[in-house]
DNA sequence: ATAATAGTGTCTTTCAGACAGTATAGT
DNA sequence: ACTATACTGTCTGAAAGACACTATTAT
């Protein structure tokens, strides 16, 4: 077929790419920025009980305008040569010196005045890493990134009915603690139903030391976590290679925020895992078996 | 507070903006591209039998290069004075003519070579309309809109087991028809698991016809659809303002891609919806009540 | 009368919730 | 011995699956 295909104005496509000057149009630069998330057990006096676990998330401290001092979600601009997927992760093994962790992108941001240099269009990727994988403290001596446990709660809500359907308003306080400091911002979540028309926003009201919209970030991410930690096996990202199964349910109770009976988990969370010839000792009480994800139950073909 | 913050440089927020110049970087283009789902009746020649209902997607087709000929999901390049959101409502407007629909971001996209032109960020946006709202066939005249019948089918299933893991490939075969023509996309969904790491990615593998990578983002948004159907109200915005429970039932079928008991979907639903005075009759056999989307059941605070 | 749907009743099965009870370490 | 956890057994209740049955209409 020597056919060659023409466009209206005649031309080949060879034709066309030359004459195509991507510098006639403005555009955004585009950002990644990682959510992430680890969840690590705090100090406990009593040798016998068993440590608290909590979540956290890495941030980073802005040496520079805009929102300078403020606190940021790790991240930076994409390269022009370099698949969206790989700047996340670039940028993520840049923070954490990781690479193989569990990494999903979130959302895109794109409101026209979230940054002051710029159009800045911002893709947020979450991901989950195994905090024995990593020296928390690491990040805690560098000046400019810190690990900060991450706790939201409901601040308000307010239903309000109109003709055709309501706006439903609920405001989060995220509470964000480091040795040395906590910030405050509120996320405002607005789900606008009107008819037939459903509208969802997620909006940072108040910023309390974070840069940006990152708030809403760590409020939509939060929200997708704790969603997909019901009907999937995510929260093994943030396990051990071997762990015991109260430890599982530790952290799935972190994560859902309620606590959950030990005989119904154990029966629901069986399938996903197997059972080690290891043994947990040295704990003050009786000891317990560990286990390991068991990646064969799922995608059975 | 009169003390001004300064940078490293020296600089005042005022002096840094103004000494930042974009233009010194490099930047791709965005787009949005909206991938709309709508469910209407099929033509039934027997007059007792309720009509077949299919899942339809709007494609419009490429005039110029690259991938001219080809069908592309309806989007365009974002203003540079508009939100990521509007620039999607805005180009749902221009093809539709509708304001008021379900609209929710999907993924963004970001490969290095998807678009020959420049590299190109695309957002995706998944858009549900009530078929009802809307003249199917408008889009039918048209030379470069139309509506196609949407399904996917699993075409192959492959699983590897590596020493830490696996690797699982699925390709889906794409079958989007029109009544003159036909697309076969092939689209593969790679899971690669290693150790800790868990990868998931879709790849068009054969375009069959389509623009871009556009074939992955309809399976991704149909596998979305399909998951949010099973937890949330979602398939109501693919509804008119009045159906009866066997409507509801079959797009839920569609949706799902399996039959449903009538009595189990009734009790499940049950709270979803509210009874009205009307009555579908005329049918050829018994009449059904009308029901409407009762949105007080959620958000209860 | 008939074909096709509308709508309900109920038995079975499955699974989560609840809670008690036994076992086992380290100090 | 005591405390805190490990782990299992079983009753109960709610909800999904399965299926049968009656009612209703335009032709």
């Amino acid at each position: 077929m020597g056919e060659v295909i023409r466009n209206k104005k005649g031309q080949t496509e060879e034709e066309f790419l030359r004459e195509y000057d991507a510098a006639k149009y403005p555009s955004p630069f585009v950002t990644v920025d990682n959510l992430i998330f680890t969840i690590n057990n705090k100090e406990e006096e009593n040798y016998r009980k068993l440590p608290e676990k909590e979540l956290k998330v890495l941030l980073v401290k802005r040496g520079d305008f805009p929102d300078i001092g403020a606190w940021a979600l790790p991240g930076g601009f994409i390269e022009m040569d370099e698949d969206l997927k790989d700047a996340a992760k670039r940028e993520l093994f840049e923070e954490s010196g990781l690479k193989s962790v569990y990494l999903e992108q979130l959302e895109s941001l794109g409101r026209v005045n979230r940054d002051k240099r710029h159009r800045v269009i911002s893709v947020a990727y979450m991901a989950l890493i195994d905090s024995s994988t990593l020296d928390l403290k690491a990040g805690d001596d560098a000046d400019d990134a810190k690990w900060f446990s991450l706790k939201s709660e409901l601040a308000s809500t307010n239903k309000e009915y109109t003709e055709t359907g309501y706006v439903l308003k609920r405001v989060y306080k995220l509470s964000l603690k480091n040795t040395s400091l906590e910030l405050n911002p509120l996320v405002q979540y607005t789900k606008t139903v009107e008819g037939k028309s459903v509208d969802i926003n997620y909006e940072v009201i108040e910023k309390g030391g974070m840069a940006f919209d990152h708030a809403e970030v760590i409020q939509y991410g939060l929200e997708r976590l704790r969603n997909k930690v019901e009907y999937t096996s995510i929260a093994f990202n943030l396990m051990p290679e071997l762990f015991t199964l109260t430890e599982l349910q530790k952290v799935y109770e972190i994560l859902l925020d309620k606590e959950l009976l030990k005989a119904s988990f154990r029966r629901k969370i069986n399938h996903l895992v197997e059972e080690t010839n290891n043994i947990k000792k040295g704990a003050g009480h009786a000891p317990a078996v560990l286990y390991r994800y068991n990646p064969k139950w799922e995608d059975n073909i």
